[in-house]
DNA sequence: AGGCGCATATGACAGATGTCACCCCGAAGA
DNA sequence: TCTTCGGGGTGACATCTGTCATATGCGCCT
């Protein structure tokens, strides 16, 4: 509904056309491949693989096309991943409506949009502290799973675990790790 | 930018016209009294109270207007709770668009409107079993508190804020309280 | 070659968590 | 009136978590 809300609002504005709408990650390429738009505006969370998965595919098979990331969540993990891989411009939901086709023209005449805001934020949080494991480890125990269940669907020793969430309950500076997960989670990280 | 959007999108249907857009769920109740609209159509998940919360607060001081929740998670435990207060319909946002404004009229008609996937999903889900002691310590322990800063943040003993725990995470077979947080979060129960 | 960081692991230990049995009280129902 | 249920509580106990010290091996950088 969004979706199509969105495309309401961007048709109104005349010099936009809406050639195509993908309702899942993994339709975008073979859409963008039919329809060959200037600029793909993709939301991260959706079903069917992550946006930033699909905005790196559409790149690879069709470099011409802008991808800008319309997203809800501000996280500044997700904009430093966005920019390091092929995106050109980066908005949350919450921004004005009106910032939207201003956005789209200016991706379109080859500049980079990012929402300042954001942009701010994303410096001065610095980066991912975590090791890949330790993501890893923290993403899993967030669903639950006991220390020892954990151990078992990555097949780590139980001892590794425990040392794993240790670490990233000091790194950030959480007392236990359901806390831990939720910092992760905000910010990005996971 | 999402409400935005949906203005337009309904300013487009010709007989729907906006006549106020609040950004905060507190707004809701001095606007729609500013502005006498006869249906409003409101989110659950917004900052400055709950839409549930502020529907229930326009209801009693505006009776003849008729409240829709859109909202992003069909969680049954919302439909349910919205039901039993004084809203006349809840729809998703992965609708159609086109459902919006149809459901729109049928709610200005006096109908209740209800998406009916999610009506039979709530219908088959079964009531929230948990208590409202056991739910509130379970809302407060799933932001990563230990037991004893839950203990202290709602003035209760150590050993109760355990035992409620302990109570929840059997109603909704966890092993944790971190998996029985995520079970309720994820029913819309808490 | 040596140092550093990461992945992996073990063992020990304190403190947190989860379970259980049992207690009191008040309100609602049979 | 008696029973049941929820709110609130205590104490004991087993297990789980989190921390720390310590170890090996790998790969990278200087």
């Amino acid at each position: 509904m969004v979706r199509g809300a969105l495309a309401a609002l961007l048709t109104l504005e005349g010099d936009i056309e809406i050639v195509a709408e993908a309702a899942r990650g993994d339709e975008v390429v073979s859409l963008a491949l039919a329809t060959r738009p200037d600029v793909a505006l993709l939301d991260i969370e959706m079903p069917g693989g992550d946006g930033l998965t699909a905005a790196a595919a559409l790149h690879a098979q069709l470099p011409a096309c802008r991808v800008l990331i319309l997203t809800t969540f501000g996280r500044p993990g997700y904009l430093r991943r966005a920019m390091e891989s092929s995106v050109v411009g980066f908005l949350v939901k919450d921004a004005p409506a009106t910032q939207l086709a201003t956005a789209i023209r200016r991706a379109m005449a080859g500049e980079r949009v990012v929402d300042p805001a954001l942009a701010a934020a994303a410096l001065s949080e610095g980066n991912n502290p975590l090791t890949a494991r330790e993501r890893e480890v923290l993403r899993v125990a967030a669903t639950g799973l006991s220390i020892a269940e954990v151990a078992r669907s990555i097949s780590l020793s139980d001892g590794t675990v425990r040392n794993y969430l240790s670490s990233a309950i000091q790194k950030l500076e959480a007392h236990n790790s359901t806390e831990a997960a939720r910092i992760a989670e905000q910010k990005g990280w996971l």
